[in-house]
Order: C-alpha cells, then sequence, then structure tokens
DNA sequence: AAAGTTCTCCAAAGCGCTTTGGCTTGGCTG
DNA sequence: CAGCCAAGCCAAAGCGCTTTGGAGAACTTT
C-alpha cells in the first residue's frame, strides 16, 4: 500500500492525503479524519527511503562502537544502547550501529556523513583528547558526546559524570574510615574519565593529607579477570593497602574473588569502594548492597543522550548544550572501618 | 557532491558514471577507471536513501532486542553484536537495532516490514514456543534465529548451539568424577535453550543412573546475584549438593561469591561447571581457566548469524538454511573429585 | 560497399514521498 | 451584486539514484 493507492482509494490526491498524515493545516477535519482512518485500517506506511529522500531527514541517529585493539567491546555498552533505544523508540527514531576497529573509524564516520544515513551521531568513550570531535565538527554533523574530552568545554554537546567529584568523595570516604593506604585499579588513562578520576582519587588523598604510591595505581581494561589480577598482585605486597577504589564493578567483583581466594574478607580485612554503573546484570536488590560505591545509571545516561541527540539533530545550529551529572555514593557491605591491627603491624 | 554533479565534472552521462561505480558491463574499461578515479578523488558517496529508493534493497539488517519485563537487557547482547557488527561492516551492511518491550515486539515486526526498512532481521532469544516466527513468515520478512523454537527445526533457517550435548556431557562429566548429587543452575525455562539444557542435564543424569531432585533444580535470569542468591540455598540445605551446572558465566561467578563466602574453596569442596559464552569482558586469560566450561563463543555465532542473514536476505526464496554448533568442553579449576568424606558425612 | 554486430554512451522514466504554487469554491464585505 | 478572502484541494516539480530502451560510432561480415 503506497500513498497513491491510499489517495485513489480516498478520491483524493496523494497531496492531500500527505497533508492529512501529517498535520499540515490545509486539510479539513472532517478530510484529515477520513485519512487517517483509511490509513490505519489498511495499515499504511510510508517508505521510509522516500520520506527521507524528499525530506533529507532520516530520523536515525548513529552510534558508531570502537572496538579496541584487544577485540574488546566495552561491556557498558548494552545497557547505555538499552537506554538510548527506549529513547529512540518513544520518539520514532532509529538506531543505527556500527563496530569498527578505531583504526576505521574516521572512514565509518564521513561514510555516515556524504551518505546522509544518520541525522546525528552519539561519540562513545571519548580518549582524552579526540580527534573524533574536530572531525564530526568539520563534517558538520550534529553529535553528542558520552562523557568528555579535554577540548573547552563548551565547544561541543556532552553528558559526563562528574567523575572526578565522585573519585574526590570516594577517597575521602575511605580516608575517614581510617585509611591511609588507599589503591587505585582505574579504567584505561588514555580514556578522559581515567583521567578525570585519577584526578579526583589524588585530590581527595592530598585534602586529607595522604601520599601517594605509584605503586598501588593500576590502569586497565575493566574487566573482571583485571581486577583478579591486580588485586593478588596488592596482596601480595609488603605494605599491603587497606582499601581500594576501583572503577568498575567487574573490577571490584575480580577483587573481591582475590581477596576471598586468599582468606580475607572484604569490608573487614580489606575495604573496596568502586564506581558503579548499575550494569543491569550485576544488579543486586538486596537491602545492603555487596558493594559501597559511587553510583550512576549508564542506562539513564544513555536515555538522556539519545533525547539529547535528537533535539540537537533538529535544531541544527543551536549552541552546544551539556550536562552534569553527579552520581550518589552509597555505603554497601565492602567498607569498614581500618584495621588498627593490621596497619600497624604492617607498617 | 552528487551524481549528476560528479557527471558533468567528468562530461559523462550519470547514467554511465552509475553503470560504471555499479560495475556493470555497458562501460569501457578506460572510461570506468577514470570515473572511479575521479568518484575517489571528490569523495562521492551515494546518497544511501536515493539508492535504496531506486533499488528496493536497503543493505540494512534489522535486530529487535526485547526488553524483558524487569527491564533487563541480555547481557550477552554486546558480545553477539559486536560479531554480527564485523560481519556487517566487511560486507558493507547496516545494523538497526530496535530496543524494545516485548509486549511491541510485533508492531515494531511490521513497522519494519511495510517500512522497508531493512533486508531481513535477526531474531534474538526464541522463546519455547515464538508467535515471532509465524508473524515474519507472514510478512514475508527474511530472517534468521539465534538459537531455536519447538517448531519444526528445518521450518526457518537458524544457528544454535547444540545445548542438550553440551549439558549431557557437563553431567556426565560431572558424574564420572564421583558427584552424585548435582545442582543445577539454569536460564530462564521458557527460552527455549535453557529448556534444551535442562533435558541434557536430565538426559545426563539418567545415563549414569543418577536421580533427580527437583529442590536443587533453578530456573532464574542469567545474571551474578541470582547465582550467589541460589548457591546460598544450596549452601543451606541439608543433603548440600557436591557440584553445580550453572548456564552462564554469570552465575557461576555468583556460585562462586556465595561459595567463598561460606569459607569452602570452589573445586574442592565444590565443584561447578558452566556454560561459557566467552563473553569478552569475562575472559580470562590464564593458562588453566577458572571454571570448567562448555565453550561457545556468543561472538562467533553473532559473526556466523551475520553472514546467514545477508546470504538469506540477498537470495529470496532460498530454502531455509540451519548450523548446529558443538560446545567445547575445557576443563579448569572450578571441578574436581567428589569428597568421599562429605558426601558420606552428609549422606 | 551495404548490411549487420558490437561497443559505448545517453535521454528519460521511474522509485514513493514532500512541497511549491495555483485553482476552485463558498462566504463576506462594501 | 461585484469584488475579495480564506479554506480546501490539486498538479507537477523535485529529492538522487537506477534502469529501460535506444542511438551513434566503429568494426565485421558478405
Amino acid at each position: 500500500m503506497k500513498l497513491k493507492d491510499l489517495s485513489e482509494l480516498l478520491g483524493l490526491s496523494p497531496t492531500t492525503v500527505s497533508r492529512a498524515l501529517n498535520g499540515y493545516p490545509e486539510v479539513s477535519e472532517a478530510t484529515r479524519r477520513k485519512v487517517i482512518e483509511a490509513a490505519e485500517a489498511h495499515s499504511y506506511q510510508p517508505s521510509s527511503h522516500a520520506k527521507r529522500l524528499a525530506t533529507g531527514r532520516t530520523h536515525t541517529i548513529g552510534h558508531v562502537v570502537p572496538i579496541a585493539s584487544h577485540e574488546m567491546i566495552n561491556p557498558h555498552f548494552s545497557d547505555f544502547i538499552a537506554g538510548a533505544g527506549e529513547a529512540y523508540a518513544r520518539e520514532g527514531y532509529d538506531m543505527l550501529i556500527s563496530v569498527v576497529p578505531e583504526a576505521d573509524q574516521e572512514r565509518i564516520y564521513r561514510n555516515l556523513a556524504s551518505g546522509k544515513k544518520v541525522d546525528g551521531v552519539i561519540v562513545h568513550g571519548p580518549k582524552a583528547n579526540d580527534p573524533r570531535i574536530a572531525l564530526l565538527k568539520s563534517l558538520d554533523m550534529p553529535f553528542l558526546v558520552h562523557g568528555r574530552t579535554d577540548d573547552p568545554a563548551d565547544s561541543y554537546s556532552w553528558l559526563d559524570v562528574n567523575n572526578k567529584r565522585s573519585f574526590v568523595r570516594a577517597t575521602q570516604f575511605l580516608a575517614d574510615l581510617g585509611h591511609s593506604r588507599i589503591a587505585l585499579l582505574n579504567g584505561l588513562e588514555d580514556m578522559n574519565f581515567a583521567r578525570r578520576r585519577r584526578a579526583g582519587y589524588l585530590e581527595g588523598l592530598e585534602s586529607r593529607g595522604l601520599a601517594c604510591d605509584d605503586r598501588i595505581m593500576f590502569s586497565d581494561e575493566m574487566i573482571e579477570p583485571n581486577g583478579h589480577r591486580r588485586m593478588l598482585q596488592l596482596l601480595a605486597m609488603p605494605e599491603r593497602p587497606g582499601a581500594v577504589l576501583t572503577s568498575s564493578v567487574l573490577l571490584a567483583m575480580g577483587a573481591v574473588r582475590a581477596i576471598q581466594e586468599s582468606g580475607l574478607k572484604p569490608g573487614r580485612d580489606i575495604s573496596i569502594i568502586t564506581h558503579d554503573d548499575q550494569l543491569s546484570f550485576l544488579q543486586d536488590v538486596n537491602a545492603i548492597p555487596a558493594f559501597t560505591a559511587t553510583r550512576s545509571s549508564i542506562r539513564d545516561a544513555g536515555r538522556r543522550c539519545a533525547e539529547m541527540i535528537i533535539a540537537i539533530a533538529s535544531n541544527p545550529g543551536c549552541p552546544p548544550v551539556q550536562e552534569l551529572w553527579e552520581a550518589e555514593l552509597v555505603v554497601g557491605a565492602s567498607t569498614g572501618p581500618a584495621l588498627r591491627l593490621a596497619n600497624s603491624a604492617k607498617a
């Protein structure tokens, strides 16, 4: 069923039918009602491509998801997409996903732009200094960054969690429990978010008069086995840290596994605090959460990013917009006061 | 830069340029070379929508991802997508993802079909008896199921892991280690794959002359906290199982956490064997894997599914194709012989 | 040398929609 | 009652590509 068929069926011109369906005022309400009813009755659905060709708008947002060199796809991806997808569905948008090796990214962005496949894109996993920003600006493609880069913050649109503040608070929280030796299991520090977290951690230490020690600061891909591996290293140190700050629940889980294998108890022998993106497959519904955490839902972020990019794409030329979210500090079972005994015995 | 511009620039007709670029034989090699060079020089990219409108082919595959009632997105999703995305990129296809509540699925499929947005779709997470099969057949939309339903196996195209066989083998493996009381932490058993796994488990028990016991068979969403919760239940039982078979590494991790919290050691006090989809964020690179597992890469499955649906979509009317993959049994550190002592003491 | 063939290329007609500009009609004003 | 205006509709021209049906030039064939 195409527009022409429907119009013939109704004894109207395609023009009128199109206008009736798209809410233009040049058609009487009586006619509009008839048209809409007929369209529903025959379940008429306009060809998206014809529409796109005619209007130039695609009602599609692109997500270019980089695969890191070691072939990892970011585990946070699925929850982000779930949130974004929800918003897209609500607004009648489609979501186009390209999974590409990092090296191919530029080609893909150019392809999306010149093929006019999308109205805008969301930039995932911004590096400290990310060439994609300049590229997208030069391509004149509307975009929104999930996270930030080191570029001037007001030169483009983004949504980010206040990573620095979160890690300041988390570090101070541990320090205030009496911990003086606090390790950091961070994400890869070529990522902007990880640098901000480290900065927050350092500021937190300094604000409490604690020294920092490079030997207990790590930067890895945020997956479970890395948490395990790094925790084993920490446990083997002569001056064993009494607390650990991790950048992801996956790292924290790996750390807990290592702690338990060593016959220790997390929250008693070693405190763990983590940033928690509230990945749905790790959500605990217990009253007392397993982990003390700075918490911010990545799914909500996905939802909001989608809303924002839609607004940006439908209103080209509008000034950039930014949103900075504060994470919530949730106290769970993985933290406790520093052990006088252990600390002094070791020190 | 559009086709017409390029053709004027070359002093040729749009027809000839189009044919040169699309490899039709009616154009001399000299001309073709010139056209291709010019196209590259000006980085000409045909408008995808114009192309789609003219040809009727979209070069796009749709993925409709259901969000379960409790708002969970399947954690296996991202790795599957990573694999599929790789194949799509290679073949010049786009991937359109719709994340929808289960109730809305039919509407979305109809929408994709009548809007001619995709050349085919991949069906995720088939239920035991899934209405989507009939729907897609009636919509005349090419599709491939990742997994299977209870429908006659040759009536549609699918790719699946031999879940039953895997679980027979895993169960027998445990039985042959001397375990006589083996628990099952399965996925949700409205899913076809989970039913097949249960069938395999039961067959495995029977083949070794072991009794089954409903009290130690669970069916849950496959997330870490559920593994933890169920394992605690099992540990509290008077006749504690000496071995557990889990349907996902996430469940297994939760189970291990519970075991360790109880001061026991996995692989010694309790054996765990799991199905492992090789999720990239849980991959262990150690020589000895943490878990004994039946292993089958969901990422490879995504890649292959994409290849298959492309073939199906480009060749409508071809008979359905199927692929059944065997999982590999990998022995890791989480299994060991049954403890005589513990068993007899308890029994 | 006339008549076929084969090579190259082109004009024009779609694909299914939106949108510009214009044409009726009926109701008002002066 | 002529003249004007708004309301409601339509014809036709795009959007940028592919594809059908030729047409002209260069080569063979008889």
